[in-house]
DNA sequence: ATGTCCCAGTCTCTGGGA
């Protein structure tokens, strides 16, 4: 089984590629961040002509997650519990979460808010609904079956998961607390599933649009898989799929700012 | 690194988010 997790920022933008990427991988499941399209506007009669079922938490020009399967697709989940909104927490929960079980195996998708700046309440905010997944996702990773999270955490786990850790003095992403509230994640049972690296270093998922940061290897690792046991004793491989974050020639679709975690499971 | 991309609305430009 090959599952992946790719943040597409933006379906409608990012369509050719992304049916051209699912053509060319073959993924069995995969999990969709950054959808950015409205819940009745999601092209899910494209998706099945390409042989996807796909359920989709939509929330019209931002966030939204969508999760394809084309083995089966039971037990849908697109709420996180007890998890709070923004700006006021009493706010309706964005489309940040989806899960659902296919062919066995629970896959849950998330898109973590980013925080802006650690001094910003979006911050705060990103902490809340961290510990809100942890909280929810206790009993999925203990169970017998097998289990991962994966999407755009926006947390680089180790000062090597980015370029430059010197950059970020006093930036989000790289801050004991969101590092603690990733630890506390693992701690339900689950570990971080690494990427092979693709080329360079370090096997970033992220490079900014802004200043060539893709050319020059300014890049962060912050889409992630966790897996609990059940899941991760079956790993036979897994890598980012850069080549799907480099610019197109003349003419053809622009990528995501993020490449694409695939995921291959002996099962 | 902030030299880009994406979206919607104010709609052939602007502002916010990442």
């Amino acid at each position: 089984m090959r599952i992946a997790t790719w943040n597409v920022n933006s379906l409608p933008a990012r369509m050719p590629r992304l049916l051209a990427w699912l053509a060319d991988t073959g993924p069995d499941v995969v999990v969709l961040q950054e959808t950015k399209i409205a819940q009745d506007a999601f092209p899910a009669d494209e998706l099945a002509a390409a042989g996807y079922e796909s359920v989709h938490r939509g929330q019209g020009r931002w966030n939204g997650v969508a999760l394809l399967s084309r083995v089966g697709l039971d037990g849908v989940e697109t709420e996180l519990p007890d998890v709070p909104g923004f700006p006021d927490p009493a706010d309706p929960p964005e489309a940040r979460y989806i899960a659902a079980t296919c062919a066995g195996v629970r896959v849950a998708g998330v898109y973590v808010p980013n925080g802006r700046t650690p001094t910003d309440p979006h911050y705060d905010y990103k902490l809340a609904w961290l510990a809100a997944l942890t909280r929810h996702l206790g009993p999925a990773a203990a169970a017998v079956e097998p289990f991962a999270v994966m999407g755009d955490f926006n947390v680089a786990p180790t000062d090597a998961d980015v370029w430059d850790i010197a950059e970020f003095a006093q930036s989000t992403h790289v801050t004991e607390p969101e590092r603690q509230a990733l630890a506390d994640l693992r701690a339900l049972g689950l570990s971080d599933v690494v990427p092979t690296i693709s080329k360079g270093p370090h096997p970033y998922t992220f490079w900014d649009y802004r200043g060539g940061a893709f050319h020059k290897a300014f890049g962060m690792r912050i889409d992630l898989v966790y897996g609990n046991a059940a899941f991760t004793e079956h790993v036979r491989a897994a890598y980012v799929d850069r080549d799907a974050r480099k610019p197109g020639v003349r003419g053809t679709p622009a990528p995501s700012d993020h490449a694409p975690v695939v995921v291959d499971l002996d099962l």
